[in-house]
Parts: C-alpha cells; sequence; structure tokens
DNA sequence: CTCAAAGCTACAGTGGCTGAAGAGATGTAA
DNA sequence: TTACATCTCTTCAGCCACTGTAGCTTTGAG
C-alpha cells in the first residue's frame, strides 16, 4: 500500500496534482486508513502512470479522459484512441511549424542588433513595425 | 480619436483584452468621453501593436513590459533587450527540440496501429508502458 | 511518549485572456 | 425629438492544469 507522497514519488507527479486529478474524476476515489489518510495500490499506480505519460505527450486532460476510458474496455475498438492520437499528432505539427517561423524572425531580431541605443535597437524596431517581417506568425500562444 | 472597438479592429485584438492591459498597467489608461467611453490616439495604437506583435512571437507580458520600458527610453542600452530577445529565441528552440521528440513518438505510435481492438491497440500499449520510448520527452507542456 | 515528517481540507493564485450579465452611451435615420 | 441598433461600461466568473498556503491531524520511528 502506497501513501500519496510514495506514489507521487513513483510517477513523478506532484502529491496536489494527484488530489486534483481525484477532484476532477481522473483519478478513482482510493482506499483511506481510519485516520483518513489515502492509500494506493498497483492498478492506482499504473492508472498514474498513463496520465502522466500521456501528459508528457502533450495530450490535454479531456483526451487522458477518453484514452483511460479506452484502455478501461479493452474490447471497443481502438479507432478512437487512434483519432486521438492523430490529432494529438497535427497538433504538434502545427505548433513546430508556428515556433519553426519565431525562430527565425527571434533569430534575425537578435542577429542584426549591434548593441548600441535602444533607439537604433534591431529587436524594438521589429517589434514596432510590423512589416518588417519576412515570415508569418499569426497565432499567439504557439 | 478611436474607440476601443475600432482599436481592437486595427490590432486585432479583442476589446476584453485592451481593457485589460489597462488594467494591469500594460496600456496607459486613456481619455474617456463624457460619458465614460474611452477614446485612444496614435500612440496608443502604436503601443497596442507592439505588445501585439511580441505576443505574437511569444513573449510573456513581463517581458513585453520590459520591452516597452526600453522603447519609452531611446538612450538607454539596448543590451537588456536583446538579452530578452535571446533569452525567447532559447525558449522557443528549446521548445521545439522538445516538440520534435513529441513527434516522433507519436508519429511511431500511430503508424504502429493496426486498428483492431482496444487491448492490441499500440497507442495506449505505449501509453501505459513507458519502457517502450525510444526518445525522451521529460518536461510537461511542451 | 515525543516529535518530525507527511498527510488532510479548503481556498487562493498563476498566465493570459474570454465570456456573460445588466446597465448606460453613442450615432444615425425618420 | 425620438427611436433604435450597436457599442461600451463595470464586475465578476471561468478556462487549463496545476501550484502554493494556512492551519490542522495522522503516522511511524526512536
Amino acid at each position: 500500500m502506497l501513501t500519496i507522497g510514495a506514489l507521487a514519488k513513483r510517477t513523478g507527479t506532484k502529491v496536489q496534482t494527484i488530489r486534483y486529478y481525484e477532484q476532477i474524476g481522473l483519478m478513482p476515489e482510493p482506499g483511506r486508513t481510519a485516520g483518513g489518510q489515502r492509500r494506493y495500490g498497483e492498478a492506482e499506480l499504473d492508472r498514474l502512470s498513463f496520465i502522466r505519460h500521456a501528459r508528457q505527450l502533450g495530450f490535454s486532460l479531456d483526451a487522458i479522459r477518453e484514452l483511460l476510458d479506452l484502455s478501461d474496455h479493452p474490447d471497443k475498438s481502438c479507432e478512437e484512441a487512434d483519432a486521438i492520437a492523430r490529432r494529438q499528432l497535427r497538433q504538434v505539427e502545427l505548433r513546430m511549424a508556428r515556433l519553426e517561423a519565431l525562430r527565425t524572425e527571434l533569430a534575425r531580431m537578435v542577429r542584426e542588433c549591434s548593441g548600441g541605443r535602444s533607439a537604433d535597437c534591431r529587436v524594438l524596431e521589429v517589434l514596432r513595425d510590423h512589416s518588417e517581417c519576412l515570415t508569418d506568425h499569426e497565432e499567439i500562444g504557439g
């Protein structure tokens, strides 16, 4: 039987995060000691590992909810899991494309800054005047 | 004189976002009509454009605050602006590297899924067992 | 029996917005 | 002048996925 702290350590999760997952129904309510402390078994360890791994791969908690549901029902078709993963892959590729545009622009700004007064700073100048940009970087939050 | 709506349209910002920027002190308190509505001039338009452009390049609002301050003081050295931009560039490059690892893993998952029952799904299997991963993808939130 | 470490609940805060409710202002057309 | 649509106002709540804090209780080893 694992305490919440032990479970946290084994999965690289913070204690509060585990309680948060329980609160939003991603983790089940575990058994408790007489004194009210949570105690976990192997099933919970596996489930939390799954969740953390999926989070590391960038899946949203909603997507993870679906993936866990599929994982809990081995006879269901895995089409849906495949679709979720494909969607995630597309999102990652999109974000990489956007970041690539940002990288280009930032690298140019930095390269052209000759390090004088702010008035002549290339970095600030580019920010002031969007028309100086060579690449598209429309989306915020990339 | 621009209404907040006109300013929003000119800069591709939502009206609420402009008010939010004012609230956190990123935009100045503008003049008001007798009836209490905000009215903006060219200076505010330039400032908001600067902010939005910097946001598109992924700068945090805190970083933007510093950049605006430098932009407001043309005689200061631009060293700091340069440093902020370099930091941002490094962050972008780091995120790209992380996303590349995710992309590889996701692509492999999707490629290997043959589309049967969930029990045999490669996607779910990989999520269940971290040791199947070929690449590192430690950080969450990439 | 003592005591530090760990756990408990409840709630607030993070970043960067976004949406909604309900009231008031503005500008145009009849 | 009046009606009216559209915009704007303030205030507050919500989003995601946590993270931190305060003030308490439980646990387990010495």
